[in-house]
DNA sequence: GGCGGAACGTTAGCCGGTAAATGATTAGCC
DNA sequence: GGCTAATCATTTACCGGCTAACGTTCCGCC
């Protein structure tokens, strides 16, 4: 039955239909939101670091950024200093989008979370961050 | 910052990973595990009524039908009272799959909630369960 | 009995995600 | 200084997921 896996699982669908819509009305793509947090966090970071700290591997990133720049959200850029890595830039665009997504962000999570007390939200932030743990050590 | 779903989404990353390399080891890829237990539920379902039960839509049931037919675990049959319906039925490889695919999955969700007491346990498949609950209604 | 709409599966095209192979550049060691 | 090894980004080729368009087949109604 796998009862917690399952129930995370449809979870994750739902929650990522929501991110998706929520996420087009600012014409982004699900995802592309992270990966402009990363920039909007230290921009002119490298492929490699923004994979890291999204927890994705490095084509996935090359790719949005491919996509991404198209759409004119980021440049990209060799660094002077070693031509090995590039740095991807915000555009005025990209960086137009921190607030609204972000506010968009927030609102999805407040509207998510409504149905919990102050107390089950806790236990449930604690609860799945020992799960991610867990799965952390298993990797 | 979006505590929850950020959370939430390195959780999924992490659980996904696992059940990759666990479903990899019986030759399967991610999500063909719920497309068998779909079958072995009730052999012959119609892609359509696969996809209902998944939380997927028809097309992505096709294209995993197609390749799994491919690799021998399941045939493609038209209905014989309505050629509109499409059934999939089992082939012995993908009824012998059946019992250790189980156990695998099992394992896993031991293994995930393994660092949680019994009661942890119960509060977070029910603050979950109502995170889903605010999803599906939003969709 | 024929005709239009409804119910299906399939195809095409896109996106995020992965692993593995490729290519370019730097760093380090002899 | 030159050769080798390490470090990056990129390309290729998959897979699961979606929406939209398409083609069949059935059903109901006139």
């Amino acid at each position: 039955m796998a009862e917690f896996l399952d129930l995370h699982s449809k979870t994750t669908k739902a929650l990522r239909a929501l991110a998706e819509t929520a996420m087009r009305r600012h014409g982004l793509h699900q995802g592309q939101d992270h990966l402009l947090a990363a920039l909007w966090e230290r921009d002119g970071s490298t492929p490699g670091e923004i994979a890291a700290a999204l927890h994705v591997t490095t084509p996935t990133v090359v790719k949005m950024a491919t996509r991404m720049s198209a759409t004119g959200l980021l440049v990209r850029r060799r660094d002077e200093h070693d031509s090995r890595l590039v740095r991807l830039w915000l555009t005025d665009a990209g960086r137009a989008l921190r607030e609204p997504v972000e506010a968009e962000r927030r609102g999805l999570e407040d509207k998510i979370t409504a149905g919990l007390t102050e107390t089950e939200l806790r236990q449930l932030m604690t609860a799945l961050g020992k799960v991610y743990e867990s799965a952390r050590e298993l990797l």
